[in-house]
DNA sequence: CTTACTGCAAATATTTTGCATTTGG
DNA sequence: CCAAATGCAAAATATTTGCAGTAAG
């Protein structure tokens, strides 16, 4: 019950840290699995799923391996408004988000959305956006009306 | 030379605390001014600044009166990538901001560029985005080649 | 065995808060 | 005068780091 099709995923973690003379552990097994599991997980959050397996799991631990992840391109990250950063699956990138002012919730949107605002910043300035990198932040359409 | 057309702004910063019973202190004015002066200032910055003036003037001065003129409207922050928030004087909201992965340089560009986006957007999900608050992540001409 | 990895505790960095004192109006 | 604002110091939050012990391969 604690992974689907996370056979691959482990498998790859596998591969990707011997390559480079590093190490499989539980503790980097877990992480994975939990960033998988929750969408757009705060450290904080991961530290938390983490825990319900491993109670002893340090949250620097969590921290270093969230970094080590993303290192390998197995997981991204990205700003969502104030708080801490969240984290996601690297196979799961290909969306926008859609950050919430009034009720703090993040939707997600097919990247294509932004087809067009990607070739015009390119033709424009040369810059060359990291669209699944992207944060908007707006009001959702429950929201929309009120005042704050 | 410490401002240009800032009297007109000193004269809303008055207004618009005594509408609400508010006072104007040296402080607020001076933080006002770095902001509008600075672009894209951390709370850092602005102290950094202000204190130019007022070596005095206390961190959590800063904090709070940036908080204040953003409830006044005469400011905006934005969350560009891993840092602190970065103020902007509000009438200089119109523009979407492009942060680079590579060098880190902010550079702005016309929030027209986002227009199709926008109403994509809000036809598909009914979300408002707030352009003017967007941060957008990528690699500007010049680093856009390099591996990372 | 060897060296990478973890846990822990302490150090940083950033922002917030309570409270006594100062000050704008 | 009096309520609002500041300065200061301590608390809260988020993240990083050094190091000694543990464990992957």
């Amino acid at each position: 019950m604690s992974s689907m099709a996370d056979g691959t995923t482990a498998e790859d973690l596998r591969a990707r840290l011997h390559e480079q003379g590093l190490r499989l552990t539980p503790q980097r097994r877990l992480v994975l699995d939990a960033v998988t599991r929750l969408r757009h997980a705060t450290p904080e959050a991961v530290s938390a799923e983490v825990r319900r397996t491993d109670p002893g799991l340090n949250a620097s631990t969590v921290y270093r391996t969230l970094e080590l992840l993303e290192r390998l391109g197995l997981v991204r990250h990205t700003h969502l408004g104030s708080g801490p950063a969240t984290y996601h699956a690297g196979d799961d990138a290909g969306h926008l988000h859609l950050v919430c002012e009034g009720c703090g919730r993040v939707e997600e949107a097919d990247v294509a959305l932004a087809a067009d605002l990607v070739g015009r910043l390119h033709a424009v300035s040369g810059f060359e956006p990291d669209v699944g990198h992207m944060a908007i932040s707006g009001r959702c359409r429950e929201c929309a009306g009120q005042p704050r």
